[in-house]
RNA sequence: CGGGGUGUAGCCUAGUGGCUAAGGCGCCUGCUUUGGGAGCAGGAAACCGGAGGUUCGAGUCCUCUCACCCCGACCA
């Protein structure tokens, strides 16, 4: 339906924001009757809401059709046999819900499709003839997050696009990468969002080269590294630095008593060396999963300069653990080394990984294994040994690893992002095709996801001021809101009718209110052009048109009340479109 | 999963262990009103999240439990 009167509307505003509403895009999402929580990270679109979240997802199916996309439709629920195939099953921890079926069968809720998509292109693809191919779906996930929050943003139950890709060879995936990459600028750009792209983590997905799309905001739970001279971005999980190190002639180690001195503060300030004099080991619990799929537990020692923070994620990868966690006390010394005072000299049973930091400066100071012991001058290679790997935390003020200018950092808010998968998917669940030659490889692939009530999440946020929202015209659940002040008169109805027979998306509030009401709930909706239908200047054959970013009013003739709407919305879009930054890999 | 907090009508809130649980917004009826959340009159709507317990008596105290929110852990 293109129109709507409000007092047929089935949701209605809130003159109060319901408890909980932290941010003010979220608060007028539910004030505006956008949306409405059922559960813990689980919501109703409401029909106004809806209406954006269509609007949004006819920006992603025009784009992705532009790219040569065809869309289908994949079960939500998937038999555990695929999930299994791949070890997903076994490696991705209680966000995926799994349960059996009446028979007993294992079955599992869809978090994202690689499996679903990739068993069934097996089945269709067997020739080179028939790649490339790119499918999407725009379908419900579910995530069973361990703590759902702010609203939209992360929520357990969403939807997603996601697209999937297959090609022949390396080059193939590289193109249908670069065309995600170009379209998704143009579809968040078409929602009005500004985004920035940045290098990332591929996470639970697997492969290799991963960008996430972040839209720059506080209430963002990612941390983005940047460059603002060469323009080197990163989310932190992956950012890298430079990092100075320190060789030098190695001297023999030796035993010092440092009573409490548990922490690299209180050890530098009692030998009095700066702290990059030091090695710092934490300890970790990795869980880890064998050959068999059998989950096992092992001791993770990390060892860095003291003046640097470990970096998790990058820990979690050099590590090869599937998950990672703090370690006991009890966990360290089981495994011979004093908490406070370890490191890995003398280490039992467990995985050393030493950042390059901690490996290529010389005679640092690091823990004796020993209550209130440290051991000076010791080095990587001589007195430990271990994986080195770059396990740091990048931080702003530190300097970029290109260019070498200072780092900036920023929160980010991840609404989209593209993979290359590789063969991962298509080696374990069998989707090989024949190459020209006749010989047997598995498909490449890429996935490539956008979460839809998160953009929108990230729109209001980004669009409104304390009255209420301002989305974007080419995301408002509709264009026009008319006001009618008048009663009596016919004439509203009329201005209603020929609108909506010019195919413009009305909201009609013909409602009995005062015009306060009115006025209110317009601007807390806040559709981008609202048309007044008011005593005085019907009196003169007008109406009064305004755009909800601005202030003043507009007097058009009944005559040219068509016209001009028209107009006015194609220059609101147009302006979106010409404002659209379109990058390119 | 750890720490903290909140559950009373659709929404926001009040409610010393003591009568029939109160108010505002919203809703219904009637009249009035129509350029910025109107007025008057009347009305409907709550087993006070749930279960136990203490007590002559529990929305209020105790125990357990559930739900939701926030911080952290975690996470595309």
């Amino acid at each position: 339906m293109l129109h709507m009167k409000m007092s047929q509307l089935f949701s209605r505003t809130l003159r109060q924001a319901p408890a909980g509403a932290e941010s003010k895009g979220y608060e007028f999402l539910l004030r505006s009757g956008f949306i409405k929580q059922l559960g813990a990270g689980i919501f109703t679109a409401l029909p106004l809401g809806y209406r954006s979240l269509k609007k949004i997802e006819g920006i992603i199916r025009e784009e992705m059709d532009r790219i040569g996309g065809q869309e289908i439709s994949m079960p939500v629920v998937n038999p555990a046999d695929i999930w299994k195939e791949t070890g997903r099953f076994y490696t991705i921890d209680k966000e995926l819900s799994r349960f059996k079926d009446r028979v007993g069968r294992d079955m599992v809720l869809a978090m994202t499709h690689e499996e679903a998509v990739t068993s069934v292109a097996s089945q269709e693809i067997d020739s080179y003839r028939q790649l490339p191919q790119l499918v999407y779906q725009i379908q419900t996930k579910w995530r069973d997050d361990p703590r759902p929050r702010a609203g939209l943003i992360r929520v357990r139950e969403f939807t997603m696009k996601d697209s999937y890709s297959f090609d022949a060879d390396q080059e193939g995936l590289q193109k249908q990468y670069a065309a995600h990459y170009e379209s998704y600028f143009r579809i968040f750009g078409r929602c009005g969002l500004s985004v920035i792209v940045v290098g990332s983590d591929s996470g639970m997905m697997g492969g290799s080269v991963a960008h996430e799309y972040m839209y720059l905001s506080p209430i963002g739970e990612d941390t983005i590294i940047l460059c603002d001279h060469c323009g080197y971005t990163a989310n932190r999980q992956i950012a890298a630095f430079a990092k100075e190190l320190f060789p030098e002639e190695m001297i023999p180690a030796e035993e010092v008593a440092t009573p409490n001195t548990p922490t690299i503060e209180s050890l530098a300030q009692f030998l009095d060396i700066p702290k990059r004099k030091t090695a710092k080991a934490v300890f970790l619990m990795g869980t880890f999963t064998g050959e068999d799929h059998e989950e096992f537990q092992k001791l993770i020692i990390a060892v860095i300069r003291g003046d640097l923070e470990i970096e998790e994620a990058k820990l979690q990868k050099a590590s090869g653990a599937k998950d990672i966690r703090g370690a006991s006390d009890e966990e360290i010394r089981a495994c011979g080394m004093e908490p406070g005072y370890g490191s890995p000299i003398g280490a039992g049973n467990c995985i050393v990984v030493v950042d390059d930091s901690a490996a290529g400066s010389s005679n640092l100071t690091a823990g004796a294994n020993k209550p209130g012991f440290h051991m000076m001058n010791t080095n990587y290679g001589r007195d430990y040994e271990g994986i080195t790997a770059d396990i740091a935390s990048a931080q702003e003020g530190y300097s970029c690893s290109i260019c070498g200018r200072t780092l900036r950092s920023s929160r980010g808010v991840e609404v989209g992002n593209i993979f290359q998968l590789g063969t991962k998917y298509s080696e374990s669940l069998d989707c090989y095709f024949q190459d020209v030659e006749g010989k047997r490889k598995p498909v490449i692939m890429g996935s490539y996801g956008i979460g839809v009530g998160r953009l929108l999440a990230c729109l209001t946020e980004e669009y409104h001021d304390d009255k209420g929202l301002m989305l974007p015209i080419t995301v408002a659940p509709y264009q026009v809101h008319l006001v009618s002040l008048v009663k009596d008169s016919n004439e509203p109805e009329k201005i209603y009718q020929d609108l909506c027979d010019a195919g413009i998306e009305v909201l009609y509030d013909d409602r009995k209110d005062s015009p306060g009401v009115k006025f209110t709930d317009a601007e807390l909706i806040g559709l981008p052009i609202q048309i007044t239908v008011g005593k005085r200047t019907l009196q003169e054959g007008a109406v009064e048109l305004s755009l909800r970013r601005e202030s003043d009013k507009h007097k058009v003739p009944l005559s040219d009340v068509v016209k001009t709407v028209q107009e006015k919305i194609a220059a609101l879009i147009s302006e979106i479109h010409d404002t659209m930054v379109i990058e390119s890999l």
